[in-house]
DNA sequence: CTTAAAATATGATATTTGTCATGTTATTGT
DNA sequence: ACAATAACATGACAAATATCATATTTTAAG
């Protein structure tokens, strides 16, 4: 069993602000579980029974649409938490998880995560920013959605997947997303995204190998609107 | 100068979760201000030096975006904090603050916050609640904004608007915003917006007199889509 | 009370985006 | 290796929405 006071993952959400003993005591319940590229984690409407700390690889968190559609609200990382919010007002989750990539995560008990939050202000007050911060990110998104077009969405999308996960050797994206994952980020219809991809492929903004996305115009695309 | 303590307002907010000492601390320091329909809170990207409860009237909080149109993310009423977000990660605000009526709110300075935020954990886990029910609704408003169209926006802005501040006696919407108010909450143009309840009004869904609007059938309503 | 400014309204038109159809190319399971 | 399935691609068209122009009505300032 490893153990989480010594886990580098942690250094990057708000587990960090956790004692030495009840990091160990964290250690002494978690379970450790690999999930493969697809697999869903959790589901919408699904109670969660405590947090998810990610160890590795990417997961998108989204929402079913009235319209059948899935919006994709976040993607987590390596070094995320996954399930606070509802954890904290003792709500089954808004959000479904799915893999993107075979992940490693942690799974933390409820109970554990209750305990700390009430007895280690470090902690509740480093879940508290996270999540003002995360509400600030929301803002922006919303912003995005209402004012901009599908296309400035999009290339946006490429740049904070550019930003956030980089890029491999040969200079593709780090993520691997289908073109309808990308849709349902910019919330549009799959061929939408398919169409304005294939303008930035002949535009010589991006290029692409199936799947793979390898931006060529990093200037550029970020000039688009 | 009022009490706090004794103040109905606070019941509707995370002050309800402070001890009776401290509402009295913060009843000697806190300062009370009137504020004229259309006057400016704060501004995006001022620092707060405190949060505000707002003791009665509405507010729209807003973010202008690079084509130049703000977006309004929320409406913040009577018994509402507001700049709870910006003081927690000690950042400027990320939105602007305009009252959509007279305005009667508290200020109560930054320290006092930080302070019982830091030394009443009933206080922060409050807050904490609070910011984590946010976040699910602004989930929710990415998804509509992102799959839903202009039209279906707008009918549920409108029944938003009835069931959070409700009607007068006539059955005209409490809360007045002009057609560029509407635009600006549903992410269109402003001539959509006008189009639209031109419609609607048409329809006899909803009956205008200048800006006041009453809604005429409330479950063609829901239908819209 | 009057006048300028702002808000509302509506037509004409352009642009953006969605939908449906259909074909091709990749992936996956056996 | 090979079907079956999913993903990608693209055309044709429809629908939604934005933009620009202009007129009318309402509101606010002096």
């Amino acid at each position: 069993m490893s153990k989480c006071d010594q886990c580098i993952v942690k250094q990057f959400n708000s587990l960090k602000a956790l004692t030495k003993d009840e990091l160990i005591r964290i250690s002494g319940c978690k379970t450790t579980r690999l999930i493969k590229k697809g697999e869903v984690i959790f589901e919408e409407g699904e109670t969660l029974n405590g947090v998810f700390c990610i160890k590795d690889g990417v997961c998108k968190l989204s929402k079913l649409s009235a319209n059948g559609k899935d919006q994709i609200v976040k993607l987590v990382v390596k070094g995320d938490l996954l399930g606070q919010r509802s954890l904290v007002v003792n709500e089954s989750s808004n959000l479904s998880a799915v893999a993107l990539n075979d992940m490693e995560v942690c799974f933390i008990p409820k109970d554990e995560i209750i305990n700390d939050l009430t007895k280690n202000p470090d902690f509740s007050m480093d879940i508290l920013q996270q999540m003002a911060h995360d509400l600030k990110d929301s803002d922006n998104v919303i912003v995005n959605m209402a004012q901009k077009s599908v296309k400035h969405r999009l290339s946006e999308a490429l740049l904070y997947i550019h930003n956030r996960f980089g890029s491999d050797d040969s200079g593709y994206l780090n993520v691997l997303l289908t073109r309808e994952d990308y849709a349902n980020i910019v919330g549009t219809a799959t061929e939408s995204a398919i169409r304005i991809l294939s303008k930035f492929k002949k535009d010589g903004l991006i290029s692409t190998d199936g799947k793979h996305i390898k931006i060529e115009n990093l200037e550029e695309l970020k000039r688009i609107d």
